[in-house]
DNA sequence: GTTTTAACAATGCAGCTGCACTGTAAACGG
DNA sequence: CCGTTTACAGTGCAGCTGCATTGTTAAAAC
């Protein structure tokens, strides 16, 4: 072998590249030689470490799912032990919206890979995991925001978690399309939590 | 002239293949021959009534628009003179919504021309419209409802629109992607409005 | 020190792309 | 009857696409 590499950095770099071409010209202007362009490398490299582009692509989504991934994580994280469910649920969510730019970036990608995967839904497995692991996990917190008295009782958790995550997906996607300022978005977020924790929930 | 020839019909032929080629393999598979080909059509003829192609997106835009906005009103008519406003809701968002093969159909055609038009935003003028004139309903509606004493009090009608409209789109998103079936998109419409109007509401 | 092998780079190729251009047939105005 | 105009069909072309192939270099294995 030559000089060993780091096969993973290599292939991040490259779908780092990626992702910045699809975030400006959108995912159809991906290809290899714009690919490489983008990340200052060959072509030749590209298809050294990815053997076809359907698998370069693939690989640029587990990418952007482990970057919203990261996001959730950290952001829930950094509220400590035991944080309140409603301020758990609003920090996440907002959170996962394109309010700024490199969350816009990241999220034209994630909207035009979700319009690829619409066409092709064998690559779609791992998100719906994505989005079935993000269900449960905001019904939870209502359920246990209803077991404190902190959330009306009213309100089915699951039914809830469903149209919190679908309000989160639809207010991106029209951030996204300008349709609406950021500021319109998180008034929609802040009222929806109203809806279910009540008014008077920790964390206005 | 020759066999003087209905513009528009032709035009909306042509883009009609289009849709269909967009719903099946994405807007990255539109060519001007694929489109001819679906279309039956010489793809001279396809030039012929669009001098470039992005003249040619951009009328399917707009017929993508035109199919929305026809499916609105003639379910909003359909409920004759003076619908109760949650009816009246439920009735126009569910609509929208992509429940069947027809409106997957045109959902996906739609989810492409989001990705496209985050790309392009000097596109997205009329979708914009579009967002607005429904925003504007929908307030407008949850308005009336409050003062015949018919919703909650203590919701903001801008932003409990912006709530339901976003909830829609989100919901659209997740069920062209296969995350959860039409059932459980219907069940958090409904909850969501449960959540605006109050549980006793007329038609639950 | 030789052989193997990974890490690239470069070239080539068939197929597709949008589009310009040319050709042809037919209906109308004169 | 004739010339103009419209409605197509067909061809050609430069440019791009993914991908296979063929180098070339250099580090590791023996």
């Amino acid at each position: 072998m030559p000089k060993r590499v780091d096969h993973r950095e290599r292939r991040s770099l490259i779908a780092d590249a990626l992702m910045r071409v699809a975030a400006e010209h959108g995912l159809e202007a991906v290809s290899l030689r714009h690919v490489a362009a983008e990340a200052g490398v060959s072509a030749g490299m590209v298809q050294h470490y990815f053997r076809t582009k359907d698998e370069m692509m693939a690989f640029a989504l587990s990418v952007v799912r482990e970057h919203n991934e990261a996001r959730v994580t950290a952001a829930v994280t950094a509220l400590g032990a035991t944080p309140a469910p409603r301020a758990l649920l609003r920090t996440m969510l907002g959170e996962l919206l394109p309010l700024d730019a490199p969350r816009s970036a990241d999220g034209r990608v994630a909207l035009a890979f979700l319009a690829y995967t619409a066409v092709r839904p064998a690559v779609a497995a791992a998100l719906h995991q994505d989005t079935a692991g993000l269900l449960a996990f905001i019904a939870g917190q209502v359920r246990a925001a209803q077991a404190a008295g902190a959330a009306r009782h009213d309100v089915d958790p699951d039914r809830a978690a469903v149209g919190l995550l679908a309000l989160m997906e639809g207010l991106g996607v029209y951030l996204l399309g300008g349709h609406f300022p950021p500021a319109i978005a998180l008034a929609a977020l802040d009222a929806q939590l109203d809806l279910i924790f009540g008014p008077d929930g920790p964390v206005g």
